[in-house]
DNA sequence: ATTATCCGTTCGGTATTGCCGAACATTGTT
DNA sequence: AACAATGTTCGGCAATACCGAACGGATAAT
């Protein structure tokens, strides 16, 4: 759950351990955490936590609810988040793509970009329905269980995926995961056919999504696109439809990217 | 442009100059800042500001753009962002209204809070035109130039209107720009006989805002939500139209913190 | 080709500074 | 009212984060 901590020689020790304590309070539950919540999970001293505490708060990255003094996410993380976002190239270069898809679709869209076979989802749009789905941005997700993850592996040579999956381990989230590595290879496949990923409740229950990758000007892929909605009986026909919309747009951000669009031919 | 140095007594001096230094890179040109260019605007030494960039860099908030070694921000910041974000109660639970707000209307729609007065926008969903509007999110904003900023004031006694115009000093954005406080009074006597409040090209040319207050469940306003778009020869009833269409969503959103309606009466 | 600049990285030595622990202040609980 | 738990302040010491210099690599200039 933490982040990795890699064990560089030179670095500075007191702002390692301020960073993690940011990640603690974000993850915290949401009244909050106390002083004496926080020297018990970090073991640090009461007053060196104190002085770390004051300087984050100082800095607008955390804040203090009243009473019962407890340590809040700040404004400042939302600051930063949103300039962080903005420069990135993909969130910021396609929004008004993922707009326009999550207008025609009536569905919440995401965008994830590709680390090395594993996406990591930048920016998130939701439809106009009641439902919400919870995503966290920027953070390496699984491959196995998006439509998004599977449509950026589709694009992998075959030993690639093999070896993500051995890697990852195929962890089931829902009974419909794909957990064996023929299972999957034969769903890239249908993905390399289709030209999208459909995600029919592999990573959570009732949950429907559709996806598909774009490339860069290089002709690597990117990163890709997808819609999530709840599971309806839809028509194959409607799927395909659904699936050719997502296509689509992926391809409107190639062509923004620079890139060329996807090729037909399986990659080797 | 950079953040509140308050000056306590007991703080940790590097976890602030870490801060600092995320605001620099969050704040600084597309392509990022070397790290030559990073001493040369902090001052600091380059062997600990090496060390520093490593440290920030280990945890995600900074990446290294090769070639050229340039620093940029790091996915984590995105993910703590967004972990905020969602944390942040209005932000939270008002997305959907928001949605369907920006849906109803066509337009680029946004939430701030009521933080004294000031505005401080939390969440924006962008409409479906290719118009681009930035907003910096959480972040303190001048409350005269916009039409969240306007509906906050008007819930507030005169007097203090008067005392925040002082302090903030009016600042032109634009020739239409409120500068004077007669001109600001009597602007807030409008949006109190109306319910919402409009930004007719007061903070940026061409842009045409409309918002309105809510109210949280101790009758406190606890902040706006508004419309923007490029401004068009609008008939004034379809200016109407969508004041209540806001005014609407916004009681919405008063609805859900609990809070009553906004009272008719002018606060005194 | 050779030299000269500039930049990033490594590293030793030193004083700053951030940490610990204890004492004090404050809140809420039995 | 006394207690218990938490938040805050502070002195003293050891760690550590900084500085500055030196090295290596890359690019520009002569």
């Amino acid at each position: 759950m933490s982040l990795t901590h890699e064990k560089h020689p030179y670095t500075v020790e007191s702002v390692s351990r301020a960073l993690t304590l940011v990640d603690h309070i974000v993850t915290a539950p949401n009244e909050g955490l106390t002083l004496a919540q926080i020297v018990r999970r970090t073991g640090a001293s009461k007053g060196a936590t104190h002085a770390m505490l004051r300087t984050l708060v100082d800095h607008g990255y955390l804040r203090i609810s009243e009473p019962g003094p407890r340590y809040l996410p700040g404004m400042a993380l939302i600051r930063i988040g949103d300039l962080a976002s903005a420069r990135e190239p993909l969130a910021g270069v396609s929004r008004s793509i993922l707009t326009d898809l999550s207008q025609k679709s009536g569905l919440t869209v995401r965008i994830a970009q590709n680390d090395n076979g594993y996406p990591i989802f930048v920016e998130r749009i939701d439809g106009p329905g009641t439902v919400r789905f919870y995503t966290s941005l920027g953070l390496r997700e699984l491959p196995h269980v998006s439509s998004v993850g599977k449509a950026i592996l589709a694009e992998l040579p075959d030993e690639r995926i093999k070896a993500i999956a051995e890697n990852s381990g195929l962890e089931a989230r829902t009974s419909k995961t794909i957990t064996t590595i023929p299972r999957l290879m034969s769903e890239i496949h249908k993905v390399r056919l289709q030209g999208y990923a459909v995600d029919d409740e592999e990573d959570a229950q009732g949950v429907f999504c559709v996806g598909a990758a774009f490339f860069d000007h290089s002709g690597q892929c990117a990163g890709g696109i997808s819609t999530t909605g709840i599971k309806t009986d839809q028509s194959l026909e409607s799927v395909q439809r659904l699936g050719e919309l997502v296509l689509k747009h992926a391809n409107q951000i190639t062509e923004v990217l620079g890139g060329k669009k996807r090729l037909k031919s399986v990659p080797k």
